[in-house]
RNA sequence: GGGCCGGUGGUGAAACUGGUAUACACGCAGGUUUUAGGAACCUGUCCCGCAAGGGGUGAAGGUUCGAGUCCUUUCCGGCCCACCA
């Protein structure tokens, strides 16, 4: 075995070009191995490169997805670009370039960059949510909606900025109401968008969460976000309310509708204005106001609610504020058949969740496959005429008058109705970034299909995802929006199950080593190319798993990194200096039986910092044990490092003599006996103390006993004895 | 206001279904080696105590032979959603 100094950079290199000529890690369509679907969430390619909170996860899930492989599975791990969104409409209008130039670019150095931190991606199934051939079927879906009557047109209201001339996304209103970039004040005004009816879907988003594996405070999130609430619908003359407690029907003393402009987030001033008119409370047969309330909201319940101010805080400050009426009241569960069988109302279900806004006045996003005609209103455009492609616009600033920037690219507006043939014109509004990133891991299975969004033979194979991994921040949102999506396209026949993703866990954030969140003002960015450049992939992969728990926000430390690096290179150098000629010790055989079988279930624990810890634990050992390791058990070990390291693994299994990859090798498995701890430490305590640590055996209550220790402290008295088998025996005296 | 997640050494953190609290690493201190720097290696490092021993997981109670872990109350921090009736 050559000596010398481990070129952690040379080797990289030379692996990660290798790896990519030998195509080692492409997934095989309909393989007789079991299938192993591992996702992770697709990055928008920023301009600033990979970040190494994106790196965290996908690391470790590289870890899991190479472990899968090694143990049998037909393994798809896959990676794309969504592309569309608002940042790079931003950034293009500061700098003047293009998007459709920054895209690519960036798309080039996000990939580089994976490629060289080892990432087992198959790079056959990328994908490109800005790729024509890609929004084509983001489109289909759209069309398949619309024709269900699931996509339709209403007003709502929507982010205006009168200074800018602009709307804008919930994100670029600061919580005090104003414009993020030019920080003057912001109105909402209504205007008409697309919808997609997604509440339709509330109840068997809820029953879905049966029948998945996802960690408890996701499915609580997801329960919490759709907010199914029983109460009635009571009718006060030609005002029909919505209550959840009408029970205390007595109490109401005004009934609030919405005022036109309700307050930005943030501002909890409650104001309102009467209206003039007055209606019957059904129980009490008294007169009362209605008032409009800027704290209604419109899209809850039926948008009006009864005003109870001895029961509701809210209500109570604004009864008071107005000087209406408080009356005092126990509330009556008698009430909730009594309203029903007097016929003043009826037991209705209202949802958090509302229908979801599908416009964007933006210009980079996927054109809404629609055509306006005078004569036949919105016409979808066929599915032979799709994808609907984004013009080519020089300037794509905002209209200015709130429509999108696709207003001014005139000729591509002008159309003819696909259903009458008469002058028609497009639908300028975008589509959200969630559009394309709804639906991606379907196309991964199939990513050059013309005729399809993905061939029926593959999904059958593929779906659904095995394991989903991402971050905290889309359990939400993102999660509800992709099972909805996914839901309807099996209830229309395209997708095999009900469910997308078998199982759901997330991942804590990467900060900066100041603990605030990595930033370009703070000056506090870590970029993993110079880790790469420094320490090696190797040392930037077994740090972000090391560095906390993988469900944890953590801060980076670059102390810790170089521990990471000192470790690495110790293993190397070990590796050059044993001989490994000798045989192994028992000993030596057990322990590396036990830390690759450590590693195993720690990542299927996704416990990858104990994982990396157990490593080192055996490193540590071997170092002062070195003439009892033999090619046998440094064999192991390298199976063992190979997820968490693989280039470093692949440059130590090949220096043993070896042709082919570590990668490919299979996971080893060993006896139980072996990896079982048979010389156990019994802990012996004397009134909960520990006194003595004895060896386990099948005597070992009889030695206890008759420790000196323990008869020490016992001194004679009585006691009565616990003994847990295998863990501990503890005397307690008797008083 | 609601929901979710946390609080263990100087720091990041371990501790499987209640059973040796602080594994592993960072940092720090002392040492060996080196022309020097760096690197490497060795020793120590929760607190009090020379020791025997005692105390100790945000705080206070409780259950238990035994609690970081379970229960009650409470304080603090982070994230998400927020006038949702």
């Amino acid at each position: 075995m050559a000596e010398g100094k481990y070129d952690h950079q040379k080797s990289e290199e030379k692996w990660a070009r290798i790896w990519q000529e030998k195509d080692l890690y492409l997934a095989v369509d309909g393989d007789k191995k079991k299938k192993f679907y591992l996702l992770v969430e697709f990055p928008y390619p920023s301009g600033a490169g990979l970040h190494v909170g994106h790196a965290r996860s996908w690391l470790a899930m590289d870890a899991y997805a190479r472990k899968k492989r090694m143990e049998g599975y037909n393994v798809l791990y896959p990676m794309g670009w969504d592309a569309f969104g608002l940042p790079a409409e931003n950034y293009a209008l500061k700098t003047g370039v293009h998007p459709s130039q920054v895209v690519p670019k960036n798309i080039a150095t996000f990939r580089k960059q994976c490629q060289a931190l080892g990432l087992s991606f198959d790079w056959s199934r990328e994908i490109d949510t800005t790729d024509p051939q890609y929004y084509k079927w983001t489109q289909w879906i759209f069309v398949q909606l619309f024709k269900k009557g699931l996509a339709y047109q209403a007003e709502v209201p929507v982010n205006w900025c009168p200074a800018c001339k602009t709307n804008l996304a919930d994100e670029e209103v600061l919580a005090n109401g104003t414009h993020e970039r030019c920080g003057k004040p912001t109105q909402r005004r209504p205007q008409k968008q697309w919808l997609l009816k997604i509440t339709a879907y509330a109840d068997k988003l809820l029953e879905g969460l049966g029948t998945v594996d996802y960690s408890e405070d996701v499915k609580r999130q997801q329960i919490n976000w759709i907010g199914k609430k029983e109460g009635m619908k009571i009718r006060f003359d030609d005002v029909e309310v919505f209550t959840t407690r009408p029970d205390t029907l007595a109490g109401a003393t005004f009934v609030a509708i919405p005022a036109e402009q309700s307050n930005q987030q943030g501002d909890k001033t409650k104001w309102g204005e009467f209206t003039g008119k007055y209606v019957t409370n059904p129980l009490t047969k008294k007169k009362i106001p209605v008032w409009r309330a800027n704290y209604v909201t419109a899209q809850y319940g039926s948008g009006a609610i009864m005003g109870v101010p001895a029961h509701d805080l809210r209500d109570l400050e604004f009864a008071t504020k107005y000087e209406i009426e408080i009356v005092e009241m126990e509330p009556d569960p008698g009430l909730w058949g009594k309203i029903e069988m007097e016929g003043w109302g009826f037991k209705a279900v209202s949802y958090h969740l509302h229908d979801w806004v599908f416009s964007r006045q933006h210009y980079w996003g996927e054109p809404i496959p629609i055509v306006h005609c005078s004569k036949c209103g919105p016409v979808m455009v066929p599915e032979s005429q799709l994808p609907v492609e984004l013009p080519y616009l020089e300037k794509y600033e905002p209209s200015g008058t709130g429509g999108s920037p696709l207003v001014k690219a005139e000729e591509w507006v002008k159309t003819k109705c696909p259903k009458c043939g008469g002058q028609a014109k497009r639908e300028t509004d975008t589509m959200p970034n969630w559009a394309g990133s709804n639906w991606y891991f379907i196309r991964y299975l199939d990513n050059k299909n013309e005729r399809k969004l993905a061939s029926k033979g593959k999904m059958k194979y593929w779906l659904p995802v095995d394991m989903y991994q991402g971050g905290a921040e889309h359990i939400t949102l993102h999660l509800l929006y992709s099972r909805f999506i996914y839901r309807f396209l099996h209830e229309i026949g395209v997708v095999p199950t009900a469910e997308p993703y078998m199982k759901r866990r997330t991942h804590g954030i990467v900060l900066g080593a100041d603990g605030r969140k990595m930033s370009k003002s703070f000056g506090n960015v870590i970029n993993p190319d110079e880790i790469v450049r420094k320490y090696g992939a190797d040392t930037l992969r077994l740090y972000e798993m090391f560095m906390g728990p993988f469900g944890q926000t953590v801060a980076w430390s670059d102390t810790a990194v170089e521990g990471i690096y000192r470790f690495l290179k110790r293993v190397w150098r070990l590796a050059q200096s044993s001989k490994f000629k000798v045989q192994s010790s028992s000993e030596a055989k057990r322990r590396a039986a036990r830390l690759v079988t450590k590693i195993g279930t720690d990542i299927e624990a996704l416990k990858f910092n104990t994982m990396v810890a157990a490593a080192m634990e055996y490193v540590n050992w071997w170092q002062e044990h070195q003439g009892k390791v033999g090619q046998d058990v440094m064999e192991d070990f390298i199976l063992g490092l190979a997820p968490m390291a693989p280039f470093l693994a692949e440059e130590l299994w090949h220096k043993l003599g070896h042709k082919d990859s570590v990668h490919m090798q299979p996971w080893p498995e060993y006896d139980a006996r072996l990896v079982a701890d048979e010389r156990k430490i019994m802990v012996v305590q004397v009134n909960g103390k520990v006194r003595d640590r004895l060896e386990n055996g099948p005597d070992v209550q009889q030695r206890a006993r008759q420790s000196d220790k323990v008869k020490k402290y016992l001194g004679g008295a009585k006691y009565r004895t616990i003994y847990v088998p295998g863990k501990i025996i503890n005397f307690v005296c008797l008083t």
